[in-house]
DNA sequence: CATGAATGAGAATTCATTCAT
DNA sequence: TATGAATGAATTCTCATTCAT
C-alpha cells in the first residue's frame, strides 16, 4: 500500500515533474482519498524521500556487482555503463536522485546521501587505480572524476529531458549507450596503450 | 521594460526554479503591479518562452567566433568547452533551455528549437570534420554528437544542480572546465596521434 | 481507562484550548488508537462533557465544608475564597467550566448545570442572610450575587488567561487571593460594622 | 473595505468563537471570494490583530475623559465603570482583547499591549492616589489593582460567556452595573469615611 | 476490548489570470 | 501605459468520525 503510493508517485513525477503532482493526483491515480495518503506519508516531500532511498538501493544493488571488478579501467568502464543503464532503466528515480531542482535541502543533509558520498569515492578510488596502471594521466582525480561522472549524467540527462529529439527516438538509447562506450574507447582503451 | 521583466524573472527562475516562481514575485521584485505582466506577455509560458530565445541567441552570439575556427578538432573543443562557460557564465539560461522539465511542449515545437537543431548540424559537421582527419573514428556520428555533447552538458548539469557537493564549491567552476579538458585531451589530441 | 482518557484530555484542553486539541492528540497521549475513545465517547463533546460534571462534582465537594458554616459573611468569605482556590488548583476544570466559549449549548441545557443554579442560589441565600445581619446592604441581592461571584471569577479569568502578566507571575496566585481578601475586608467586615 | 471584513469578522467571532470562524465564513458574509480577505490581511492572525488594536484604541479613547477626573476615589470608580461599559456596550472587542485563550504570543510581545500595561499603571497610581486620602488601606496595591481589575472584569466575563444564565436575561446589564456599583460603594465610599 | 484503514468535509493559503478604470 | 480589485481553481494538510475486523 505504502509501495501502491509510492508506485503511482513515482510515475507521475516522472510523468509531469515533481512539482506538478499534487497528493490530489497522487490518490486519484490510487483510487483512495487524499488523506489516506497522510496515513502513510508525513509530507509530499516525505514520499520524495522514501523515493530518492529506494532509487539509491536500486542503483546500489545494480552496481554490486561491477564494484566487483578487479581490472580498474573495467570496473570503471562497468560502473559508468552501469550508471547510465540506471538513468535509462529508472528514470523515474533518476531524475529524482539526480536531475531534480534543489528541494531537497532536507534529503541533501540527510541519510542516503551519504550513499552518493559514498559512490563518489569509490568512483575516485577507481580512477586512482587507473592511474596507477597509466590511464588517465595528467589530470586531478577531482576533475576527472567530474568529468566521468558528467559525461555519463549528461547523456542520460539529455535523454530524460528530451533534448536530444533531433535524433530518432526510438534509437536513443541504444546511440546514448554507443555514445558512452565511445568516450570509453578513447579515455580508458581496454588493450595496453600502443605506444607505450 | 520588457527586459525589466526578462531580467527579474530570469534571476527568480534561477533562484527558486521556474515553478516556484509566481508571476507576482516577479512583478513585486521590478515593483510593477502582476497585472502589468500581462501588458508585455500573454502567459507565465510567454516570459519563459522569450527566455529560452533569449538564452539561444545569446548561446549563439558566443559561440558565433568558435564556429570559424578552421581546424575540426580545435573547433570542436572550443564549441565544446564554450558550451561550458556558457553554462557556467549563464546559469539562469542553460537551466530553462537544457534543463527544464518539459514545460515546453510548445516551445520544443516552434521557432527557437530550430536553432537547437541547426546548432545541432553544426556540431555533427564538425564532427563528421574530424572524422575525415581520423579521429573520433568507429562511432556513428549520431552516438558521437550525443556523446560530446551529453558529456559538456552532464559536467554543467551537476554543478548547476548541485549534485557535486562532495567537491569543493569555490573549486567547481575550474575542476569542470579542466573535466571537460581532461575528456578533450583523449579524444581530441592536439598533436598528431603519436602512434600513427 | 475512561478516567485515563479524562485525565489526558483535561490536560491538553487546558494547555492548547479545547478546539485545537484533536482526538488524536489524546489518544496519542495515552497511546491508545482514537477509534478506541469512541468506544468511551459518543464525541468529543462527550468528552467536554463528562469534564464538566467532574468539574462540578470536584467542586461541590470541596464547598461542602464551607457550607455549613453558621455566621453567613464568613460562610460568603469562604465560599468565594474557596471558588478562587479552586480556580487556581484545577485550572483545567474552572476554563471548561466557567470560561470556555460557548460550545455548551448542549451542556448548559443539561443535567449538571443544574449544579451551578443549585450554588448559586446557596450563594444568594448566604447572601441573604448577610444582609439580615445588616452587611451588604442597599443592593438587590441578584445584583450583589453577580458582583461577589463576578469579583472572585474576574481575578481568577485574568490569571488563568495570563492577562494579568504585567505583575510577576510567581506571585500571582498570592496576590489573587489578597485581591480578593481585600474586597471581603470591605464588603464583609468581620468585626461589626464599627460605625453602627 | 479593510473596515467591512473586520466588521463581518468582529461580529463572527463574537458569534462562534474566534476559533470557529474560517476565513471562508467571513468571505461568504461579506459575499466576496476567500482570496480577497488575503488582499487585505496577510493571515488570519492579521485580522484578530487588527481587530486587537482597534479594540484597545477604543478603549482608550472611551476612558481619556475618566483619567481627567480629579478626585482618585471617583477616577477610579469611573474607569471601572467605564471598563464595564465597555465590555457590554462591545462586546466583541472585548472577549479578544481580555478572554480570548492566549493564542496571541505575537500580540501580547506587540505594540497594541503596551498599552495594557500603561492603563493598568494608571489603574495602580489611582489606586496610590486613592491610598493617600486613606482609601483602600491595608493592602498592596498589585493586590488592590488585580481585585479591583479582576471585579470588573468577572462580571462582566460572567455576562460575555453566558455563565450567568440563572438571572433574567434581559435585566443582566443593569444587574452588572448595580454589582459593580455595589462593591465601589464598599470600597470606595464617596462620602468621607463616617467614623472618621 | 481495541484498532487499522479509510474518508468527507473543511481548514488556510496561493496563484494565474481578468477586467474595468 | 498601468493598476487595483477580484476570483475560481488548486494546493497542502488536519480532523472527527466510521466500520470491518
Amino acid at each position: 500500500m505504502r509501495s501502491r503510493i509510492l508506485e503511482s508517485a513515482k510515475s507521475l513525477f516522472a510523468e509531469d515533474g515533481f512539482q506538478n503532482v499534487s497528493i490530489r493526483k497522487i490518490a486519484d491515480k490510487i483510487e483512495y482519498s487524499p488523506a489516506t495518503i497522510y496515513l502513510y506519508f508525513k509530507d509530499k516531500d516525505a514520499i520524495l524521500f522514501a523515493l530518492h532511498n529506494e532509487g539509491f538501493r536500486t542503483l546500489f544493488s545494480r552496481q554490486g556487482e561491477n564494484m566487483r571488478i578487479v581490472d580498474p579501467a573495467k570496473r570503471l568502464r562497468a560502473l559508468l555503463e552501469g550508471y547510465l543503464d540506471f538513468a535509462l532503466d529508472e528514470p523515474e528515480y533518476y531524475d529524482l536522485m539526480f536531475m531534480l531542482f534543489t528541494p531537497l535541502p532536507k534529503i541533501l543533509k540527510t541519510s542516503e546521501w551519504r550513499y552518493g558520498r559514498r559512490a563518489f569515492r569509490a568512483l575516485q578510488t577507481t580512477i586512482q587505480e587507473c592511474q596507477n596502471k597509466g590511464l588517465l594521466k595528467n589530470t586531478s582525480i577531482e576533475a576527472a572524476s567530474l568529468g566521468l561522472w558528467g559525461a555519463a549524467h549528461g547523456i542520460a540527462a539529455l535523454l530524460l529531458r528530451q533534448r536530444a529529439s533531433m535524433l530518432p527516438e526510438d534509437e536513443l538509447p541504444a546511440l546514448a549507450r554507443e555514445g558512452l562506450r565511445m568516450l570509453e574507447s578513447h579515455l580508458l582503451p581496454l588493450a595496453p596503450i600502443p605506444s607505450a
